[in-house]
RNA sequence: GGCGGCGUAGCUCAGUCGGUCAGAGCAGCGGAAUCAUAAUCCGCGUGUCAGAGGUUCGAGUCCUCUCGCCGCUACCA
């Protein structure tokens, strides 16, 4: 059993939730679901960073306190978490007086270590970016950002010895490239850190809201320090127990581009100032752009992710955002680009998948999953001919890539090989064509009844294969009875033909190993969709009688069962409403 | 300015070690089928793989340069 501690950025609450949350905060879920399912010790941290110049000025702005505006704000937040099922295990405030007494604990921790001191600086300083700016730096003598004019600071700060683990840094990403994922952002750092560090000021004289400096309550720990610190402070009382020795060092810290400096060098310098072990990998997602829209414009091409999850819940989102744009990379997004793939994935191609399946093996074989012919649900021994379902090989080649997909969080790729397996099992409904095996099945059911009838009249046909009808058939004396047991098994043949099952073979085993099939396909599908869309998974698994819904959470289907071959038979399948309804416009 | 990325079919993009790599999906057109949420399946692309040079028996795939976007970073005259 492995352990898995995954992590989102605690979100700034000077401004509301926009997509991008949504967006790292989804991708972390589907990381921990998976690792959830793998039976990995799993611990998935978010929350809020609510600390800091900019909070401290909205929180004015709306003649609040900074507690109360951030006490308001992080309701939004953690709605964001609740609206995409974001399954974390904790919510991080660092307003959490726990939280601050950590950070405390671990500042002063440096400072022993003898990498902080005091220092003083001067420069223009821009309120806005919590910044200061060399004459250089300015456009116009103006914020390049803001276009305010920065204000001449000097003040006493504490000062983090950055630059004393340059070389540190530098062994750390050289020994580790897998350190910063992707390789383009591995490569940003490292040649940021090649570049010379400087020591950065990590505290604040003229801010009062913040964490005080343990050794000097006249300074504040400027925000990101604290910030990051949160990722440690968590583990020590999001449970009874101190989790540290359990979770940490984190697997992943997923961010986006944004603040890649923070964690990918000023993180790690803190954590060897400390004496803390570093995380193993962090993930720099890509950017969700709102454009290519042309219709738009007056609304100026803002797409506001919560109404749709709202309208069509959080699946369909999840799902969108994972699927849409290639994890790591930046893509755009667009409610049309949404409503193109809810219709023709999700209704068309997987809910429909469903629905026909259902909709046969009710049809075909009153709703109950009819078992397959001996041998036939065996998994593949190894990579020669399966003798058994065709379908085999193939699930068993998807399973094995979305392990490794979901391994190396390439979350997008994982879906692209689910779909593959969709539109697979499409394909096979249109190759076996249930329907003609059906009209078979029961031609050749009625042939062996006859032929039954003439045997032993009154007698039972008593699964009767069609070659035996036909051999007794031919033996036959002319009478009415053989003319109706042959004409039986003329039709029979003739729609076994059709069906195009082969001489001497079975169309009600056929048809049977088809719906079974079909069956085991969507079982999968449930397996390996439950990372991305939990509920959906969970839908699917009650129509195939495989579990209520209401064990989304708890009853999670194990990784265990991405095998081919599980599906029981005698499982009641059935009807219900459209998994994805279509939208229509 | 330096470093890095991107520029591939109308749209969104895959293309791992240079040799069926010229692809997928969507949209469009034609057909088949009828189990299904009129869903599905099959067929149909003359794309200078941004441009120019080079290396090679052979280059979206490596090298150089140019153009256009973007990111990081720095900042002369």
């Amino acid at each position: 059993m492995g352990r898995f501690y995954i992590t989102t950025p605690i979100y700034y609450v000077n401004d509301v939730p926009h997509i991008g949350h949504a967006y790292t905060t989804t991708a972390a879920d589907v990381a921990a679901r998976y690792h959830r399912q793998l039976g990995d010790d799993v611990f998935f941290l978010t929350g809020t960073d609510e600390h800091g110049t900019k909070v401290e000025q909205a929180a004015v702005a709306r003649g609040l306190t900074p507690k109360e505006h951030a006490d308001e704000m992080v309701v939004k937040f953690k709605e964001v978490a609740r609206k995409v099922g974001a399954s974390n295990d904790f919510f991080i405030r660092t307003t959490d007086p726990e939280h601050e007494k950590y950070v405390q604990e671990f500042v002063q921790r440096c400072y022993d270590a003898g990498d902080i001191y005091k220092s003083s600086y001067s420069g223009l300083y821009c309120p806005a970016c919590e910044a200061y700016y060399t004459d250089e730096n300015l456009v116009d003598g103006l914020c390049p950002d803001h276009g305010t004019p920065p204000v001449r600071m000097e003040e006493e700060n504490y000062f983090f010895r950055l630059s004393a683990f340059q070389e540190r840094l530098s062994d750390l990403y050289r020994g580790n490239p897998e350190f910063v994922r992707p390789r383009h952002r591995y490569n940003e750092a490292l040649s940021f850190i090649d570049q010379g560090l400087d020591d950065i000021s990590i505290s604040r004289a003229t801010l009062k809201w913040g964490i005080s400096v343990p050794w000097d309550p006249s300074q504040v720990i400027y925000v990101w320090v604290d910030a990051l610190i949160n990722y440690l402070s968590a583990l020590t009382y999001a449970a009874d127990e101190d989790l540290i020795p359990r979770f940490w060092p984190a697997s992943y810290h997923l961010m986006a581009q944004d603040i890649l400096k923070f964690h990918g060098i000023i993180w790690p310098a803190l954590l060897m100032s400390a004496g803390y072990e570093l995380p193993d990998h962090l993930f720099i997602h890509g950017y969700l752009k709102l454009g290519g829209e042309k219709m738009s414009k007056t609304r100026g091409n803002v797409m506001d992710p919560f109404p749709l999850i709202e309208r069509y819940g959080a699946d369909p989102f999840r799902f969108y955002c994972l699927r849409e744009v290639s994890f790591g990379q930046d893509g755009m997004v667009s409610e049309e680009g949404f409503k193109a793939r809810y219709n023709s994935e999700l209704a068309n191609e997987l809910g429909n998948l469903l629905s026909r399946t259902a909709s046969m093996i009710g049809k075909y074989r009153g709703g109950a999953v009819p078992a397959p012919p001996p041998g036939y649900a065996d998994p593949p021994e190894c990579d020669h001919a399966h003798p058994g379902s065709p379908l085999a090989v193939e699930a068993t080649d998807v399973c094995a890539a979305v392990r490794t997909q979901l391994e190396e969080m390439d979350l997008s790729a994982a879906l692209e090989t689910i779909w593959v397996f969709v539109r697979r099992l499409n394909r096979y409904v249109e190759e076996r064509a249930p329907w003609k095996l059906a009209k078979a099945a029961e031609a050749e059911t009625a042939a062996a009844a006859a032929a039954a009838e003439f045997a032993q009249p009154g007698g039972s046909a008593g699964g009767r294969r069609l070659g035996e009808s036909c051999s007794l058939a031919m033996t036959a004396r002319p009478s009415m009875k053989a003319w109706s047991m042959d004409k039986a098994v003329k039709a029979a043949k003739a729609a076994s033909e059709a069906a195009g099952i082969e001489e001497g073979g079975s169309a009600n085993a056929a048809l049977d190993a088809t719906l079974w099939d079909l069956a085991e396909g969507l079982r999968l599908l449930s397996v390996l969709l439950y990372p991305f869309m939990p509920q959906t998974s969970a839908l699917i698994r009650e129509r195939l009688g495989l579990g209520a819904p209401a064990a989304v959470d708890s009853g999670l289907p194990s990784w265990d069962e991405a095998v081919w071959g599980l599906m029981p038979c005698g499982l009641s399948v059935g009807g219900g409403a459209p998994l994805f309804p279509r939208i229509e416009e």
